[in-house]
DNA sequence: CCGATCGTCAACCGAATGGTTGAATATGCT
DNA sequence: AGCATATTCAACCATTCGGTTGACGATCGG
C-alpha cells in the first residue's frame, strides 16, 4: 500500500521536483517551459510532472495544446501536520495530533 | 547529487519509517523492540534505522548489546522551513523565504 | 567457557526510480 | 493540406529500494 503521505513525501524528495514546485511558485506554467532550465529531456520533466501530479501537489491542465501547471499548495497540508509534530509540537493543535497519532499507529 | 532535503523527504516516505519515528516520539528504543510491532525481519528494521540515522532524523548510541534509538526531531526543521513556504506563506519570515528561495533556485 | 541475545553484513531478489531515445498524438498556423 | 509545436508513450537501461535469508561479531548471564 502506498499512501498518499507516502507519496507527498516521495515527490518532494528530488531536488528537480522542488525546483519546479519553486518556479510555480511564481506563476502557472507550460510543460515546455518548466522543462527549459533544466539538463534534461521533454520526456523526463514530463514525468516528473506526473508525479507531482498524482502526489496532487500540482494540478495540470490543458488548453489547445499547452497544458499547464498549476501549484496546489492545499495538497502539502497533510505532509505539514504531520512533519510539524516533530520539530513544534507546542505549535500544533492537540486534536489534529490525535488524529494524526491514530492514524499512524493504527492504520 | 543528493543533498539532505533528498534524504530527509526520501526517509519520511515510507510508512514503517514514519511509525518508526512516530514510536521514538514517546521513548528511545532499542532496535529489537522497535522492530517488534512490526511483520519484518530484524535485518529489514536495521535498514531502515540506517536510512533514518543517515537523514539524521534519529541517532544511534550503543550501550553494551543494546543499540539505542534517539529522535532527533531539530533534523527536520530544513524540511519544515521548505514545505511550510508553500501551505503557509504568510506564517513565513521573509529572510527565510529569502534564503529558502534563492539556495533551491541557484544552487 | 557456553549458550543465548542483540544487531549488522553480504548476497540475493523483484519492483520501482530517474534517465534516455524515437515514435506517436494532438493541436495550431498558414 | 501540410508543417511546426507541445506533449506523451513505449521500450530500454542502470541504479536504488525494500525485502529476504544465513552467517557473523559482540556482549551478557550462568
Amino acid at each position: 500500500m502506498s499512501t498518499a503521505l507516502d507519496m507527498t513525501f516521495a515527490a518532494l524528495a528530488d531536488g528537480t521536483r522542488r525546483a519546479i514546485l519553486t518556479m510555480l511558485l511564481e506563476d502557472d506554467m507550460a510543460v515546455t517551459d518548466v522543462a527549459e532550465p533544466f539538463d534534461m529531456s521533454l520526456a523526463a520533466i514530463s514525468k516528473h510532472l506526473g508525479i507531482l501530479t498524482r502526489a496532487g501537489l500540482i494540478s495540470q491542465e490543458k488548453r489547445g495544446r499547452v497544458k499547464w501547471c498549476k501549484l496546489e499548495p492545499q495538497a502539502m497540508r497533510e505532509a505539514i501536520v504531520w512533519i510539524e509534530s516533530f520539530g513544534q509540537l507546542e505549535a500544533l493543535n492537540f486534536d489534529a495530533f490525535e488524529q494524526f497519532l491514530s492514524k499512524e499507529l493504527g492504520g
